[in-house]
Formats: C-alpha cells, structure tokens, sequence
RNA sequence: GCCUCAGUAGCUCAGCUGGUUAGAGCGGCGGACUGUUAAUCCGUAGGUCGUAGGUUCGAGCCCUACCUGAGGCGCCA
C-alpha cells in the first residue's frame, strides 16, 4: 500500500496523472460531490471529487463535517474553479465517523470564547490552524535567527531556588503536605524538609542564569516557560508563557536595541516569506471581524500591509525624558484628555504608550533610559544618577513585546542599587561573582513569545495564540 | 485586585414601557441534488431565558447576591 501524502505536498508538486492517497478531516461535503480536505499539513484544502455511484451509501453519509477519512485516486487538473488540481476518489476509508449532533463545531463562525471551551478541537478551525503554524514558524524562526548570529541556546532552570529579582509573583514548587506541612521548633514551615531542601518556585526569568551563560559563551539566549503568579486579567497576559531571553557580553543598550529590533524583523520576515497562506486566511479573517465594526475601531491597515510595513521601516528611538516632553506637549494632554498625569518619574501608562506609538509614531517605538526607581536592580546606572540603561519596545495594539537594558556590570554601584532596592545580597552572591572575576559591559532582554505571535497573526486575545492557557482561575486540558 | 458590560435553542443573536402560547438565521435530524467553493432547495425537532433569592396580580425584562465570560485599568513579557 503506498504511503499517503501530506495534502500541502500534493498542492504544492501538483503531480497530476498520478496515484495518490490522502489522510485528513473532511471540511465540507458539497453537492454529494465535492470534499474539501484539510489534513493540518498546511492553509489550504484538498478537493476530492467522488463519483457517489460508485461507492456504498453508508460511506457517503459518512463523510461529514470533520470526519476522519483517507482517500485513494487519481490526481487531476481541477474541472472546476478556485483549484487547480483535484483528487478522484477511488477508494475512501472512513477512519473516525463524526457523531454531529453532539460535536461542538460547526461549519460556520464561531465565537473565539466559544472556541477557546473547545480547546480539543478549535485547532481544526482554519483560523487556529493557521495561528498554531505560524507559532511554530516563529519558535523555529527564533532558534534559527540566533544560530545564524552565533548565539548559543541555554536551558535555564524552571524550578529555582532563586526568588531576587522581584519580576513578578512566583507558583511555589513543593512536595511537602500542603495540609500538614512539616515545621521547624517555632512553628515555621520547614522547609529544609521539602524535596530541594529549600523553598522553590517556577522560574519568572531565565535573565540571571543567562548571564552566567553570557559571561562564558559570549552570546547566549534562553527559550522557554516562565510562570507568574499575577492576578492579571488581560488580553496580553498569560500565568504560563514562552520567553526568549537573549543575553550578549561586550554589548551595551545601542547594540542590544540593534539585535531587538534586527530580531523582530527577522520573525516577521520569516511568515512574510514563508507562510503567507496562513497570513492570508488571518487577514481575510479580521477584515471579516471588522466589516461590521466603526470606522474608527477598524484596524489602519491590514494584516500583510501591516507587518510589511513594520519590517520596512526603522523602529522609532526616543528616551523616556523625551517621550514625557512629547506627551506634555501632546494634544490629548493639554485637552485633558488622558486619565493619567504625566510626570517624569512616574511609569508611562498604556495610554500614554498607546498615543506614542499609535498617534504620534505610528509604529514600533524603542522608549531607554527610564528612571531608576521604576526599573530593576541589574539595570546599569547612567551618567546622570538618576536614570538607567533601560530600553521597552512598545508595540501597536499590544504595548510593551520587549524589556531590556544593559545590565550593572560595576560591583560597588551594583551591590549599592541592591540595598537601595532592599535585595539580599547572599542570594545572589554568585550574581555578584560575575562582576567580581572577570566582568564585563553586557545586555540582554526578554521578548513575551506569544506577545510577538500576537501581533503577527493579528489575534485579539493572547489566549488564542497558545494552545492551552493558563490564566487566573482556569488551568483546563 | 479594581471598574464596565454581557449571559435567551447546539452556535450567533432578536425579544418594545413588566402582560396571553418564546422568535430568527445557522447548525442537527429526514429528504432532494453529479461541477460545488461558508453549495443550494424542501420538511422537521429542539428552550428550567446563567444560578439562588426577592418585588409584583403577573418577571426573559425590575432589585440583591453569587457564578461564568468579555472589554478596560493596575502588575508585566
């Protein structure tokens, strides 16, 4: 029996003349005639054209909405339009039959909170199909783009000991009995009884550890869960998410700004090139979305034009001082429109990175050098003493992808801002080693994986650019 | 954690100022159909109006609490 083909393959070779068999999930069974077959392998269907003469009564009402079937023909120059080959059935098999009165998908849109309870069955849909290859592309696009520029790819730990660098609230891992926890003499929890002997958590960042690698190997990056324990309800976060941390020695913010921004564009250039079917049933997808919607709510451009345009253009680069002068100076501002005062000092707000990007720029925007007291304790210390190395990427839509500076390579001004910010120095000790034998000037920063998805594919909802989130109050499949 | 909005058939929604028997489209089921592209046509079944209380002669509609979802904010990636 010949081994049957992935039906990207068949479209692609469109070896007409020849005997094929396919494998997939029957999309639509139209005219008793016509099967559109998708087996996953890429965007696009598979006509089948049956003869239903020739073929028992029972098979035919059996091939329905995403029923499991394979099918063995002849591959034809298409008799129809909107296809360019077709495969005559010869032979089908049924694999799995669809009980539809009780499967949850229908041949129609459907909400994506609906979809998101049906998380089993919503990557069969063309939209979340073509979401999930194109987050495969772009985690292989990651892993490629770093290879090719010489970095190195580090696994940093997922359960840690370390719990300095405050990036947010940590899941504690433990196997003591969570109803009767052994305690030390006074009552405390005990955990040098726990299985490392000590309190652990998930990892919130790979960052720390990736600057060991950095230190040794130059140009490292990381790639992988990260966990916190927010109570953020939010379109953009996730309690269970992918973050790609690349740290480089002998860099500084420009240089690490440069590989932020070359490492964006090498992402969207990767689907441009390669994916584009799936970007066109994305696109197609939220024009659909936004027929119905205001003038005023609908995206500026399209899907394609929009991460066309992104690539062509540089990324705006303004300092944090420059970008409250602009904001001061803004319109929304003097009218008082914003619901947020401007301050240097204070964090920018999301509207306020919204108008900048949006309004003013109208593209990615690089904000550096915040003030320290908003910024984390590895930050390197500007000139000025009152601002640091830092830089953000703010995104259209979805804010902040990249957060990133260059890190406090000096051990006095180091160990100060770790008093200052009230972080134990024992802990990190051999942080501070790495300053200590054989330091050196070194950045990196970390990009949210599904934050990038997000804005590529166009998707609304984080949630349904990872197969199965996690968020506060629900951890399903 | 805070604010706002929503929950009516399998799905997407309509349901007027509180008033008789709860409406549509799609989907399902039964049938027709050999060039369709979200196929089309005919027929048909399907509802504890999120849950629990309350107000009222009378509640899908008003009030309270809770649950679930969405949007926004904060925290961040």
């Amino acid at each position: 029996m010949a081994k049957h083909t992935d039906i990207a393959t068949v479209l692609v070779e469109q070896k007409t003349g020849e005997q094929i068999e396919v494998k997939g999930w029957v999309r639509a069974f139209r005219a008793n005639r016509f099967i559109a077959l998708n087996d996953g392998s890429g965007a696009n269907n598979l006509q089948v054209v049956v003869d239903y003469e020739n073929f028992d009564d029972a098979i035919i009402k059996d091939i329905s909405f995403h029923a499991c079937i394979a099918v063995k023909g002849q591959l034809i120059e298409s008799q129809g339009k909107g296809q360019a080959v077709e495969l005559v059935a010869e032979s089908i098999e049924i694999l799995g039959a669809n009980e539809l009165d009780k499967y949850p998908l229908q041949p129609k849109r459907q909400t994506m909170e609906y979809l998101r309870e049906q998380a089993h069955f919503r990557m069969r849909t063309n939209t979340f199909s073509s979401v999930f290859r194109l987050r495969h592309a772009l985690a292989f696009a990651v892993h490629s783009f770093f290879n090719e520029n010489g970095f190195y790819y580090m696994h940093t730990p997922i359960i840690t000991g370390s719990d300095a660098e405050g990036a947010g609230e940590m899941f504690q891992v433990t196997t003591l009995d969570v109803n009767k926890p052994a305690r030390t003499e006074d009552n405390k929890i005990d955990y040098s009884q726990d299985f490392f002997a000590k309190a652990t958590n998930l990892t919130v960042s790979g960052q720390l550890q990736a600057e060991i690698g950095a230190m040794a190997m130059g140009k490292v990056y990381t790639f992988g869960p990260t966990f916190r324990a927010e109570n953020s309800n939010t379109s953009r976060h996730l309690a269970e998410f992918w973050m790609i941390e690349p740290e480089v020695a002998f860099a500084d913010l420009k240089d690490n700004m440069d590989l932020a921004e070359a490492f964006v564009k090498y992402l969207i250039n990767y689907v441009l090139d390669k994916y584009m079917d799936d970007l066109k049933i994305l696109d197609a997808k939220i024009q659909d979305d936004e027929k119905n919607m205001k003038a005023e709510l609908r995206r500026p451009m399209g899907l394609i034009e929009t991460l066309r345009f992104v690539v062509e253009d540089d990324f705006a680069r303004i300092t944090y001082s420059e970008a409250i002068n602009l904001l001061r100076s803004s319109k929304p501002y003097k009218k008082g429109k914003f619901e947020y005062d401007v301050e240097w000092g204070v964090d920018l707000q999301a509207e306020h990175e919204r108008w900048l990007v949006e309004k003013k720029f109208k593209k990615p925007v690089i904000v550096t050098d915040y003030p320290k007291d908003i910024k984390a304790f590895y930050m390197r210390m500007n000139e000025d003493g009152k601002t640091v190395a830092a830089m953000d990427i703010l995104f259209p839509g979805i804010g902040e992808v990249v957060g990133g500076s260059q890190r406090e390579e000096r051990l006095d001004v180091l160990k100060a801002r770790m008093t200052e910010m009230d972080v134990e120095h024992d802990e990190l000790d051999w942080y501070l080693d790495l300053r200590r034998f054989g330091g050196n000037k070194h950045s990196g920063f970390g990009l949210g994986f599904e934050r990038i998805v997000l804005f590529i594919t166009g998707m609304t909802n984080i949630r349904d650019v990872i197969a199965f989130p996690r968020t506060p109050g629900n951890a399903e499949f």
